[in-house]
DNA sequence: GCCGTTTTCGGCCCGACTGTTTTCAGTCG
């Protein structure tokens, strides 16, 4: 019963938990506490939010602190949670320090210090208190702040307008393509400077969900010639710092991009650091510490000589720090500075079928033609056409004599291809009593079935997967977590429940391309892939030129530690066919 | 608060920029 007490509350998922770290890090912060001790706490967060188990079955199980960040207080702090549903010190601080001093901080150029004396000597406690501390000119007033910091706060409160929320990112998708054009225009245009090399480096090179800014890495015969053009090229909006080695700009979507110009002999430190991540440097820098080095940007100074050693490549960066190269996507303190050797990683080219896909039969915008025809484009040898089933609605449903209809279709089309198959599938519809909406005879004559959940999400995610996982014709749970990047958090779901059901029915799990979902996210298919789950990486194009979304699932794979051989799809269909639940 | 081929105490990555300051704290990436 619903309203039982004695029902456990469902646990909360790893995300949720590190937010509350963080947040927890962020009021220690502007209670004034050491860094180190605020640091530990973001530490924590991250290594939550990284784990790719459940944080609480970890923690009831008493070995969350084998994880490196979390100690005693931390786990004493993670049992309260979910044993009482809160952090006394974090109810606390948050009685203590008001919520609109945490969002100030958010301002660039006020960090905690700071707030920290608005709130103690003029009572600040939010955006609204500090534009009329502003419009008084009391800032002013206090040591250490100027009209200056008047100034550059109301700019800055303006620039944020309603929403101190924290900075927008954009989805990988819209900010690499730019990044592309970017660097392929600097290496054209900048052969008129001596251009040598130009990079992109950040989070874009790590593939990342969705990035914040653009950084770009170049050299040049002359530095400021490529500023030039960089500055001139149609894709930037507006420059708003401008140097001799290097400039900011906006671009015409409102994306800020970073360019730095190096000396050859120094664009290997250079790529590495801003490269990042931030966690992968400070480890790298931690580690290469207790061996008397000293690592940034610009070198590595070894204490024994003196001498700071610069570097063209990344690939002497890392070797002089004793690690093989590692690649971007795997650059996130995940386990990888302790690789001897770096796993083969998975890449677009070793993709040879697409398994989920729509056409106008359902929500698409080709034909099952069409979609052969760019499928092809792409060298793939095989499609599955998987429009949506019998419950869909929106008037794109598909009903079973349709679907059947379509099954005669492909066979027929099978007749005429050579060297290419198209297979007779589904997406069907996880019904919120963990059924699917095509009754079992009819999937039975189905070459693949994708069962996913579309409806009702706040309906036992869990246990209507972990169903569809038992039926003996479903072969891939989609888009398993329901997230969209930057839009909608996953619903409640029990991955791990999720994966252990996968792993004991051979049922594989998709990452799904398209880029908003790239669900599962990495850890998560890391963690499946650990479990000894086959991923399958799907485009779910609703067009022929969406099949291409298949990259965004292969840099998530990448970023999950995948290769060939972890991923189904890669294999020709009759190895895959081969595959599926009960050899079929 | 975490952690240990220096250690259970005493450290904890690196450098640039800014605005306010006579030498630097705070912020940022």
């Amino acid at each position: 019963m619903a309203d039982d007490p004695q029902t456990p509350p469902s646990d909360l998922s790893n995300a949720r938990i590190a937010d509350l770290f963080d947040e927890l890090g962020d009021l220690y912060e502007l209670d004034g506490a050491v860094v180190h001790r605020v640091m530990a706490y973001r530490n924590g967060a991250k290594a939550m939010r990284d784990a790719p188990r459940s944080i609480a079955a970890l923690t009831r199980a008493g070995t969350v602190t084998e994880l490196p960040g979390i100690g005693k207080t931390l786990a004493e702090k993670l049992e309260a949670l979910l044993t009482t549903g809160e952090i006394p010190a974090l109810t606390k601080l948050r009685a203590k320090i008001p919520d609109g001093l945490r969002m100030i901080t958010r301002l660039p150029g006020l960090g905690p210090k700071r707030a920290k004396r608005l709130h103690a000597e003029l009572g600040i406690d939010g955006p609204e208190a500090l534009r009329a501390a502003i419009a008084d000119q009391r800032i002013r007033a206090l040591s250490g702040f100027g009209p200056k910091s008047e100034e550059k706060l109301l700019a800055a409160l303006d620039a944020a307008g309603d929403d101190l929320s924290g900075p927008k990112r954009e989805l990988l998708s819209k900010a690499l393509p730019i990044a592309e054009q970017l660097v392929a225009e600097l290496r054209d245009r900048g052969a008129a400077v001596g251009v040598h090399r130009v990079e992109i480096a950040g989070s874009a090179r790590r593939q990342a969900d969705s990035v914040h800014d653009l950084d770009l890495i170049a050299t040049a015969d002359d530095a400021e010639g490529l500023v030039e053009i960089f500055a001139s090229s149609e894709l930037i909006d507006d420059v708003h710092r401008r140097g001799t080695n290097g400039a900011s700009a906006n671009t015409h979507t409102g994306l800020s991009v970073d360019l730095r110009v190096v000396a050859p002999d120094q664009f290997g430190n250079l790529l590495q650091h801003f490269t990042g991540s931030k966690a992968h440097n400070v480890a790298i820098r931690e580690a290469a510490v207790k061996r008397g080095l000293h690592v940034s940007e610009y070198g590595i100074l070894d204490d024994a000589t003196g001498e700071t050693e610069r570097f063209a490549t990344e690939e002497e960066v890392y070797a002089r720090l004793g690690l093989p190269w590692i690649p971007p996507e795997l650059r996130e303190n995940r386990g990888e500075l302790q690789l001897e050797r770096v796993p083969k990683l998975i890449e677009l080219e070793d993709l040879r079928g697409d398994l989920h896909m729509h056409t106008t039969a359902s929500d698409g915008r080709g034909s099952i033609r069409d979609m052969v025809d760019a499928a092809r484009a792409l060298g793939h040898e095989y499609i599955a056409i998987t429009d949506h089933s019998a419950s869909h609605g929106f008037g794109d449903h598909v009903t079973p004599d349709q679907l059947r209809a379509t099954i005669e279709e492909v066979r027929r089309l099978n007749d005429e291809l050579d060297d290419f198959t198209v297979l007779a599938g589904s997406e069907v519809n996880i019904l919120t009593d963990g059924s699917l909406d095509y009754d079992d005879e009819l999937l039975a004559e189905l070459d693949w079935v994708v069962a996913s959940v579309h409806t009702a999400f706040g309906s036992d995610p869990t246990g209507r997967i972990i169903a569809a996982c038992e039926h003996p014709s479903v072969d891939v749970i989609a888009h398993p977590t329901g997230r969209l990047i930057e839009k909608r958090t996953a619903y409640d779901l029990d991955v791990d429940a999720m994966i252990e059901a996968a792993a004991r029915t051979g049922t594989f799990l998709e990452i799904n391309g398209s880029p908003r979902r790239r669900d599962l996210h990495d850890v998560h298919a890391r963690q499946a892939k650990d479990a000894g789950v086959l991923l399958v990486i799907d485009s779910d194009a609703h067009g022929p030129e969406t099949q291409e979304n298949v990259r965004w699932g292969i840099a998530t794979a990448r970023r999950a530690w995948l290769g060939p051989d972890d991923v189904a799809n890669t294999r020709p269909w009759p190895a895959l066919r081969k595959l599926r639940k009960g050899g079929r």
